[in-house]
RNA sequence: GGCCUUGUGGUCAAGCGGUUAAGACGGAGCCCUCUCAAGGCUCAAUCCCGGGUUCGAUUCCCGGCAGGGUCACCA
């Protein structure tokens, strides 16, 4: 068969360079030798999610740990798939959450000589290494339809066996020319497959960069590189686009692990030394009593716009998904709690083989940690960041008011100080917690536990006494002192040896002036609201507790 | 079902033939305290099951069992 003839039938030259070109074209990359070239290829659906930042997270680091290159191409190669605006609402997300892009699509950068960086722009490169693989004798066209390819597959499934496009099955690996030519006069739709030459009889012990070791087949199913609409398949355009950007370090799911002998085999027909592969585990979540691998329909929070709602830190999921990614990088991080996480020496062969659970008490724990460790200002970028995009009007009325909110803060968030509040793990808890320093969204309970005679009393008596420029001793010297005009203990420790002698005690006082003050029991430190809030607006607060009782009574 | 892969407390996990089997999150409790938060201290909780190999197995081998992945002209 003159399989030359064969190949420019079925893939017309023009406009095709020699495969030789290429190496010229794209030449090695002018980087150390220890540095990796990672990238992320995602397909442009639009839907970044948490497995994503995971594993780009993985690139990322491989690459900027070792001063090499981390890119992002485009695996537009089908048709359906193709959302727009995803590519920039990929860059946008990774951006939320500090990782960026060295090169690639959309990127604005002088090491762009890779490209072009969607796949759908390369198909004349692929088209001329599937031709040279056709006049190799690598690759044939196959005219099987889909009918007939679901067929045979029923068929193989009855009698279990494997399925595929394999051995006796392959029925256009042995057309002759003539049935080739007239198929293709009759204008037969094709794919090309690849003309495979292992057999399932030999076994590769292959060096995955996570998992060590893995014993897995050789491929011996011819299957589909370039497709019938003239665009190569992800298996054949991966090889090329990874040998071409020269890509070192290949990290994906581990669901491409089964395919990975398709891989391997591709790399060898066309010559090719294979990149590094690293197969990481999924990220897997807790239903009912078993794990199972987080879904995009069922669990929200594995979409990324879910953690930038719910206001959770940015840099405290990526620190989250550190821990995750390398599991020494959570006893490193509380050596060096406020080291970038970028110092850690982060290396993909300390991944974790098995599928970690996704853990939301930890993420809490992390955001919780990082939030409570931003100055004041920070802190209300932070807030002011999520006020504008989620927040109520209300919110974003208080938030112009930047010196009130910032002073506030070093007070309830106990930021600049030693005792920082950390049970903050999102934007919308420590908004909330401020709500009752403004007169608009005070909407206080008044759930007292004592009487309305006491209440009043205790109310009454601190209003007389209660001076402003009070320092926080002679605040609660003060509070004390009312404790006797109700029956209450003035000293925690007489309560203690004789809590039946009275009514209640200082913090019970307390806790009525903070009722009255900020609407709820919990508060932080009471005398300091009162210095923040003023006078004018304490001192009708408390008033305002008294009456509420009043009313309640009538 | 075939093939690949994983199995240490509730969770993430150190450990790599001899350990009181780290640490973190979560849980329980105590102390401190004007409440909350924070902080300090304490406690409970783990080597999937059987067989080997070995003086000795959580660690090595085999077999179960249980998870996970995958079997497209999708990536």
């Amino acid at each position: 068969m003159n399989l030359k003839k064969l190949a420019s039938a079925l893939i017309p030259d023009e406009g095709l360079l020699s495969i030789d070109k290429y190496e010229h074209i794209y030449p090695p990359r002018d980087i150390a030798p220890k540095a990796e070239v990672t990238r992320l290829a995602p397909s442009p659906t639009g839907f970044i999610h948490l497995g994503n930042l995971y594993s780009a997270l993985a690139d990322e680091r491989s690459a900027h740990t070792t001063d090499g290159i981390f890119y992002l191409r485009i695996e537009d190669t089908d048709e359906k798939r193709k959302v727009d605006g995803a590519v920039e609402s990929v860059i946008r997300s990774l951006k939320y959450f500090g990782i960026n892009f060295d090169e690639g699509a959309e990127i604005q950068s002088p090491l762009n000589i890779y490209g072009p960086y969607y796949q759908r722009r390369r198909a004349e490169i692929y088209r001329a290494f599937v031709k040279d693989m056709i006049e190799r004798g690598y690759a044939y066209p196959c005219f099987c339809t889909e009918d007939e390819l679901n067929a045979v597959r029923e068929k193989q499934t009855g009698e279990k066996k494997t399925t595929g496009y394999y051995g006796e099955y392959a029925v256009c690996r042995n057309l002759s020319e003539s049935e080739i030519y007239k198929n293709l006069g009759e204008g037969k739709p094709f794919v090309i497959r690849l003309k495979s030459q292992g057999s399932i009889e030999n076994k590769i012990i292959f060096r995955d960069a996570i998992k060590g070791e893995v014993t897995v087949t050789e491929n011996d199913q011819d299957v589909v590189i370039l497709k019938s609409d003239g665009i190569p398949t992800y298996h054949f355009a991966h090889a090329i686009d990874d040998h071409f950007m020269r890509t070192t370090l290949v990290i994906r799911g581990e669901e491409w692990l089964s395919s990975l002998p398709v891989h391997l085999e591709l790399h060898k027909a066309l010559g090719f030394k294979p990149p590094r592969y690293a197969h990481t585990s999924s990220l897997m979540k807790m239903d009912g009593g078993t794990k199972r691998k987080l879904s995009k329909r069922k669990d929200p929070e594995l979409s990324l716009d879910y953690y930038r709602k719910a206001g959770y830190f940015p840099k405290a999921v990526v620190k989250y998904l550190m821990t995750l990614l390398n599991s020494d990088f959570e006893e490193w991080s509380l050596k060096n709690p406020t080291a970038d996480y970028r110092d850690f020496k982060f290396r993909i062969e300390k991944m974790s083989r098995s599928g970690a659970l996704f853990d939301l008490d930890k993420l809490n724990d992390v955001s919780r940690t990082e939030i409570s460790m931003l100055s004041a200002v920070e802190c209300f970028e932070f807030l002011k960041g999520w006020v504008t995009e989620f927040g109520t009007p209300a919110d974003k009325a208080h938030f112009q008011n930047e010196e009130y909110i910032i002073k506030v803060l070093e007070l309830v968030m106990g930021v600049g100080g030693k005792k920082r509040r950390k049970d903050i793990e999102r934007a919308e808890q420590g908004v909330r917690l401020i709500d009752y320093f403004f007169d608009d969204t005070f909407a206080p309970e008044y759930s007292y536990r004592f009487d309305a005679q006491t209440v009043n009393t205790v109310l009454g008596e601190f209003l007389k006494t209660y001076d402003p420029a009070d320092d926080n001793s002679a605040w609660f010297a003060k509070v004390k002192a009312i404790a006797p005009t109700v029956g209450f203990a003035g000293e925690m420790s007489d309560y203690k040896k004789e809590p039946e002698k009275y009514k209640g005690n200082v913090s019970d006082i307390a806790e009525i002036l903070r009722i009255a003050v900020t609407g709820m029991p919990n508060s932080p430190d009471l005398c300091t609201i009162m210095r923040i809030l003023g006078k004018e607006r304490t001192a009708e607060r408390l008033k305002r507790g008294m009456s509420k009782i009043k009313k309640k009574q009538v």
